[in-house]
RNA sequence: GCGGUUAUAGCUCAGUCGGUUAGAGCGCAUCCCUGAUAAGGAUGAGGUCCCAGGUUCAAGUCCUGGUAACCGCACCA
């Protein structure tokens, strides 16, 4: 016996009995285990490593759903496919949490609470979520392996990145560097600019026009008391000021104005002093002429150890925006640090690393950054050095953590030197298989081609700390594993020991004895970019170097496949791509897919904050996992941002997962009542079209279903399993349903492959439907304990005959329209209609229908069909050209053609069409001859049928209805009321019964008596009496038919159970 | 500001090589069927294919320029 399913069980239940069904049978781990027995391939997949200090949300769930579908499919073609999981455990949004929790606001606060505890409660909360995020992955079917999950927080791990960056090291890939870099003074460190890009912010900044007095105008010809007038959107970085910059080749003029003569280029006269305005005395300067010029600078509270506060030339002024004249602060701007080189500035830096201002700077000593822009604003305008202010609209970089506007700041920090493979990082890239394919020459390479050297180090706590000692002779030394530290330590040191931690502050206390001076080397305090940890991912996961040599440099290395969100581009995207070819000169994964954002219902964008984030579990209890993967794969390609709520998704899978899983129920449902042995049925060859096609359909599926999923299209080919079970549901089993009463084997088979290639087919994307699919039809002894342990369908082309899915198509076509002609025609189904006519586009479409006829006789219950060939004296055509013949053959033609072709006489046309003759039209002037092919001619509906066409297609029906036919559709009623008294009476499909039917009309008693042995033997009735006494407790109902303006009582009881 | 992606029915999305009447699902309306039944199906209404140009005999499709949304990039002072 088949299982049936409980129709009024919920998905979610029947996941769970699934979800322990796989975990007291261990099918996770045999997938692998039966690979490894094998000795298969490997095909590799890493896992990106989450953070899992919060709750998981929809978009990891989308992420892991399409993680999941590749690994799944790969292990059923044969491969092995490990699936280690990972934990990202260093970095920011560790330390910002846990500063939470202990109402911390810096890192003075830190460092007083000290080091040691605070990484402590980093360590802890690092894992806090871990159940909920093991939950969720188990609950959606990810299968990855969480018992033997990597954690960028162990000591091998972190090992294995010391190894990689002593790698760089030696190469010379690692260096410090004293750089402007965007800072968070809230946090007190540098970031990475793939960090900056995560928190640009649209804010109104005060931007002000500021008066630079010239000290020494008269030398160059300018008016004496004039001024430079600067523009900028940063008044507090003014008293870092040492420079103004002129562009070399633009010209400036002076302006009079309220506040005296001003100095700006030309072309920004207008912009700035309003329309109208001019130069003074049409005298114009060349940028270069300006050099020299000396200004009292607004703040001049540092003392300079060179000439400052003078005119220099830049090439990256412009006349764009300001005044073209740019106010340079080396400690304040990557550009303003080089030009400042470049002309021996010097360098004053008013803002400690903390981001207040430092005691020198009087007016605004202590005062946050971005807190002295008005105290600045208003200063200068009382010493009237102000000669404008405006608000300002940009975006500006946030802390992507802590929220706080970033400076750009001048700093030590280490960097990694990767502009000098950048070539490499280039061609590397060209091998990448990206998903969508735009983004390897669209964003990420642009990334690539607009690299900066990689800032590495954060002056923080939590992290893998920067493994360079250095000594105050100057010597640095770089560490690449724990026996190197150990044999160099000053102390004896065991790595071994379980007390053993590499991360601050206990490394910190590991002092290094100096090979040069025999001084004493200290670490340096920074710790690294946890972006770094998670691009070492594929070979700190392995202990690589230290154990797994063979096994990382032979297989585990690159990655086939990863798939993360596109926001990953600049992250683990690009940082694995990154220490792939430092490190290895290799691509580190071969295939990627971006997939894009979730949004809410109304398309937007899902955050915490705006508090419109869908909680996965409110799907995941109601619709299923199932449902919820169907419809990430279903509804849109990965890479598109979708819409997503729980109506879309419950949607979605009702329609797709309900029709498979009731297909499944009819199939049980008859296969148990017949009990038939289904080993006996013929070879698909032998068996019935229906059959044939769609088996054909069947392995046409397979086919392309596997090229799709082989360059990683999951879209469309979920849409064609969509498409084959509305075939499979909606055509075969229809269309096959007597066949099934009647018991026939070949029926029960084919719909039993089916069901089961499509068990497998469906496997790596709804496990769980698939599953229950798969145990259920082998009634409890499947040749493996899961489908997910079976292999992929081969596709058997020579089952596949073209020519009977196209005549399906065509008969499909032709049903089609004939309901809609039905509908048109107002009778209903039951009703037998004398006659269908039927014309197909084209004499061999005709031929293939004619073997259908019973087909179409059945599907639109009509008693005849008859072909209509060209010439019927009632049928009228429509004569259009065959653009696609006569569009190259005629060209201009073509508009005064189709024109013609309107009004000529479509019988005649026909007729020519028909006797394969040229046809000839005028047009314009001259005679057309064309040829049968470049016609095409469709038959109009004609006068007084209901008729239905569509593109050359036509089916019309004769409704004149005889007594004799309308006997025959009441025999339907009669035995339609009564399968539907059998129901309501909960009588079992193969239960016998007695029958009586009651009632008055001629037409009733003249009709029970031509089709009473239908009756009976369609309602499995073994008596019929009319009008006969009906025994008491028998089940009654009253019918009224309206179109026959009759009504009749029917009664019937369960055979054998009659009490009188 | 620069770059990318997207724009087709109320919603979610297809639309091949440029070709004749632009499709599906959901929703809505009407109806049918029912031995898959707390299912299933049909028919219908519903479209400025974002806008404007251009190429072409022919453009949802190709080109140019815009617009909007999303994403990315950006030290532009």
């Amino acid at each position: 016996m088949f299982t049936e399913l409980d129709a009024k069980q919920k998905a979610p239940e029947r996941e769970k009995a699934t979800l322990e069904y796989w975990k007291s049978n261990d099918i996770f781990s045999q997938t692998i285990t039966s690979r490894e027995a094998e000795g298969a391939q490997e095909w590799v997949f890493y896992e990106g490593p989450p953070t899992a200090n919060g709750r998981p949300g929809v978009h990891h769930v989308q992420a892991r759903a399409y993680k999941d579908l590749f690994p799944r499919y790969k292990t059923m073609q044969g491969y092995l496919v490990r699936r280690k999981a990972g934990w990202d455990c260093h970095g920011l949004p560790v330390e910002i949490e846990v500063e939470k929790k202990l109402g911390f606001s810096g890192k003075l606060e830190i460092e007083k609470y000290g080091v040691e505890p605070f990484n402590k409660m980093c360590r802890e909360s690092v894992m806090e979520y871990e159940q909920a995020w093991r939950e969720m992955t188990e609950r959606i079917g990810f299968w990855v392996n969480l018992d033997d999950a990597y954690m960028t927080m162990t000591n091998n791990f972190v090992e294995s990145v010391w190894w990689s960056l002593k790698e760089l090291w030696k190469k010379g890939l690692l260096y410090q560097g004293y750089k402007v870099v965007p800072y968070c003074a809230q946090d007190g460190t540098p970031l990475s600019s793939h960090e900056v890009s995560q928190g640009y912010k649209d804010v109104k900044d005060a931007s002000i026009y500021v008066r630079f007095p010239l000290k020494n105008a008269a030398e160059k010809g300018l008016p004496q008391d004039s001024a430079l007038l600067v523009w900028t959107t940063t008044p507090w970085t003014l008293p870092g000021n040492v420079a103004a910059a002129v562009a070399p080749n633009l010209n400036y003029v002076v302006v009079e104005s309220e506040l005296g003569p001003l100095v700006v280029c030309d072309a920004l006269v207008e912009k700035v002093f309003g329309e109208g305005a001019t130069a003074v005395d049409g005298k114009s300067f060349k940028g270069t002429e300006l050099t020299g010029l000396e200004y009292e600078a607004p703040y001049t509270w540092f003392e300079f150890d060179k000439p400052g506060h003078r005119v220099i030339t830049g090439d990256f002024v412009t006349a764009e925006d300001g005044t073209g004249i740019v106010h340079i602060a080396p400690a304040f701007g990557a550009d303003d640090m080089l030009v400042g080189q470049e002309n021996n500035l010097p360098v004053v830096r008013p803002v400690d690393p903390q981001g207040r201002f430092v005691e020198e700077a009087e007016l605004i000593k202590g005062q946050w950054f971005k807190d002295a822009d008005p105290i600045v604003i208003k200063d200068l305008k009382i010493r009237g050095l102000l000669f404008k202010k405006l608000v300002y609209e940009h975006s500006y970089p946030h802390c992507w953590r802590c929220k706080n506007p970033l400076m750009y700041y001048a700093t030590d920090s280490w960097f990694i030197r990767n502009t000098s493979v950048q070539d490499r990082l280039i061609e590397k890239n060209q091998e990448l298989d990206w998903h969508p394919s735009h983004i390897k020459n669209g964003r990420y390479g642009d990334w690539l081609n607009n690299l900066v050297d990689w800032a590495l180090s954060r002056n923080r706590y939590w992290g893998t700390p920067l493994p360079i000692w250095e000594c105050e002779c100057g010597e640095r030394d770089c560490i690449g594993s724990y026996a190197e530290l150990a044999e160099k330590s000053t102390t004896p040191l065991d790595p071994s020991s379980p007390d053993f931690d590499p991360h601050r502050p206990h490394v910190d206390n590991v002092k290094l004895k100096c090979p040069k001076c025999q001084g004493e080397m200290s670490r340096v305090p920074e710790v690294i970019d946890c972006w770094y940890d998670s691009g070492a991912m594929p070979f700190a996961q392995l202990h690589y170097p230290f154990e797994n040599k063979e096994r990382f440099e032979k297989i585990a290395f690159p990655a086939d496949f990863i798939c993360e969100g596109l926001d990953q581009t600049r992250g683990w995207f690009n940082s694995l791509h990154q220490l792939g070819v430092m490190l290895f000169d290799s691509i580190a994964y071969k295939s990627v897919i971006c997939h894009g954002l979730v949004l809410d219902g109304n398309g937007n964008k899902m955050s915490k904050t705006a508090g419109n984030a869908v909680d996965p579990w409110d799907i995941l209890n109601t619709a299923g996992a199932d449902a919820l993967r169907w419809y990430l794969y279903v509804s849109a390609p990965p890479e598109l941002s979708r819409r997503f709520s729980e109506e879309l998704v419950s949607e979605s899978a009702r329609r797709f997962l309900g029709t498979i899983l009731n297909t499944y129920n009819f199939f049980v449902l008859n296969a148990n009542a017949a009990r038939l042995d289904l080993s006996k049925a013929n070879k698909p060859a032998d068996r019935e079209a229906l059959d044939r096609w769609v088996l054909g359909r069947l392995n046409q599926l397979i086919s392309e279903v596997t090229a799709d999923l082989d360059v990683f299209d999951l879209t469309p080919a979920a849409r064609k399993l969509d498409a084959f079970v509305d075939d499979l549901s909606n055509w075969f089993v229809r269309r096959s349903r007597r066949r099934f009463w009647a018991e026939e084997v070949d029926a029960f088979q084919t719909l039993w492959e089916c069901l089961e290639a499509l068990s497998r087919l469906l496997a790596p994307f709804v496990p769980f439907t698939a599953e229950t699919l798969y145990l259920g039809l082998y009634q409890g002894k499947p040749p493996h304990a899961s489908v997910h342990l079976e292999s992929w369908p081969k596709a058997d082309e020579s089952l596949i005959d073209k020519t009977l899915l196209e005549n399906t198509e065509v008969l499909q076509k032709v049903v089609s329209l004939g309901r809609s002609a039905r509908s048109e025609s107002g009778h209903r189904t039951r009703q037998p209609l004398p006659e269908a006519l039927v014309r197909a586009k084209t004499a061999e479409q005709q031929e293939e229908l004619e073997a259908s006829v019973d087909q179409i006789m059945e599907e639109l219950n009509v008693k005849s069909v008859r072909f209509l060939s060209i010439g019927e004296e009632f049928l009228d055509y429509d004569i259009k050209p065959n653009l696609r013949l006569v569009g190259k053959k005629y060209g201009k033609l073509v508009p005064a053609l189709k024109k013609a072709l309107q009004s000529v006489d479509g019988k005649a046309a026909a007729a020519a069409f028909a006797s394969q003759e040229t046809f000839k039209v005028d047009v314009e002037g001259e005679t057309l001859e064309l040829l049968p092919e470049e016609l095409l001619v469709e038959a109009k509906s004609p006068e007084g049928f209901a008729a239905a066409e569509d593109s050359g297609y036509l089916v019309a029906l004769t409704t004149e209805l005889t007594p004799e036919l309308e006997r025959e559709g009441l025999a339907r009623d009669v035995v339609r009321h009564i399968q539907e008294l059998r129901k309501t009476s909960g009588l079992e499909i193969t239960d016998r019964i007695e029958l009586w039917v009651a009632g008055e009309s001629e037409m009733l008693n003249k009709t029970l008596q031509e089709y009473g042995d239908t009756v009976k033997s369609e309602t499995l009735a073994l008596s019929l009496s009319v009008n006969g006494t009906v025994p008491e407790g028998a089940n009654k109902a009253e019918v009224e038919l309206k179109v026959l303006e009759l009504a009749f009582t029917i009664a019937l009881v369960k055979a054998g159970e009659a009490n009188s």
